[in-house]
DNA sequence: CTATATTTTGACCGACCGGTCTAATCTCTT
DNA sequence: AAGAGATTAGACCGGTCGGTCAAAATATAG
């Protein structure tokens, strides 16, 4: 029963979501800075060296930690934005969604955001400079199609689908700034902003 | 002739001049994390031990790097919206002139950005999580005066701000992804996009 | 020239970091 | 029960950091 066998033990699984959830908790408590392996493994219970045992390196978990937050925000919104077939509806539903996700998922998000700003690369890099244009893609689509039909006023799409997610993201800063913000009415506005700053009557 | 007669003694400014570009470049050349005091210093060409003779401390040299960059941006905006008297005329004038100049002040408001960041206090919160109502009090009363007289539509004041501030520091990001970026669509469509949602006409 | 204050340096310090290693312990299979 | 592999803990390592310190160098003043 060795590892390379199993995919995945059961004890392996219930670690591992206890280090990422005591990550989670570390770095909202924090900050990112003080979060090192002996802080998240005091948090979670266990000595330093089992984290290192089942994720390899923090660099690891710290990756890990950003592909369970935003690979569920991204399913989320996918699922979402398929629901609904004009581009003006599916603006809605990818930043109402968005929004929604931020939401319920305070915790994780928030640190998330956290290790996107503070944490850098091999070359000093932070990975918020990192993104590439496969972030946007639906983003784009959506936003292109909508010119083309009229629903959008024309703007460049690459553009306009930056400043979409630079608006939505306001959102987790409020998160990262007190857990239990209250969201409603920034939610509200940052939708009618979107809406209004791309509306094709204005002016 | 002690330090504490005269302010400032001639080698003095000099030496914190060419400290204080040293750590800009070194930001940027570097990243945040990687500009330790000795890094400062072999780009300044000085010991480490005169940073800290001139700085009393890596934080205060980091602020104090904060506070020109800030500092210089702050005064140009003001007195660029000073002489004009419409809001909306303000507003464009603030838009405008922030965005100008990060363009003109590249790497000081990169550092300065990337400073803001990445540091953490002694309690482990990053600076942009700090910013306090003042730091838009001139944003906000314009946009407040321009919802009184219906150049603008009414939203809340405060939330408002805060998106044109988002909006505006995106070029700034630019910036901290590429020095030698070419902002000039950014620019304008940022303008446009802020103009367009603060629009009373649209929908 | 001498003495006094300012400036500059490099060696050094304690603290903490991520990660390694070894030995002990636990959990199965037989 | 026994042996094998999986898991755990804690001591330990090299390296880097911000900052200190005492001495050396440099200017300034009388």
């Amino acid at each position: 029963m060795s590892k390379k066998e199993r995919e995945l033990t059961f004890t392996e699984v219930a670690r591992r979501t206890q280090i990422l959830q005591a990550t989670t908790a570390t770095i909202n408590k924090l900050g990112y800075e003080r979060t090192s392996l002996s802080e998240i493994a005091k948090e979670a219970g266990v000595a330093k060296s089992a984290i290192v045992y089942y994720f390899g390196s923090k660099e690891t978990l710290l990756m890990s930690v950003l592909e369970h937050a935003f690979g569920a925000l991204g399913t989320n919104i996918e699922s979402a934005v398929a629901l609904v077939s004009s581009p003006g509806d599916k603006l809605l539903a990818y930043a109402r969604n968005y929004l929604d996700f931020i939401d319920q998922h305070r915790a994780e998000l928030a640190a998330a955001v956290t290790i996107v700003v503070a944490h850098r690369t091999e070359d000093g890099k932070p990975l918020y400079l990192m993104e590439n244009e496969d972030d946007t893609a639906l983003l784009q689509s959506i936003l292109s199609a909508g010119m083309d039909e009229g629903a959008f006023r024309r703007m460049p799409v690459s553009e306009a689908a930056k400043i979409c997610e630079a608006l939505l993201d306001m959102a987790i800063t409020a998160v990262q700034r007190n857990l239990d913000a209250d969201l409603t009415i920034l939610k509200s506005e940052l939708v009618d902003f979107i809406v209004s700053g791309l509306s094709p009557v204005s002016q």
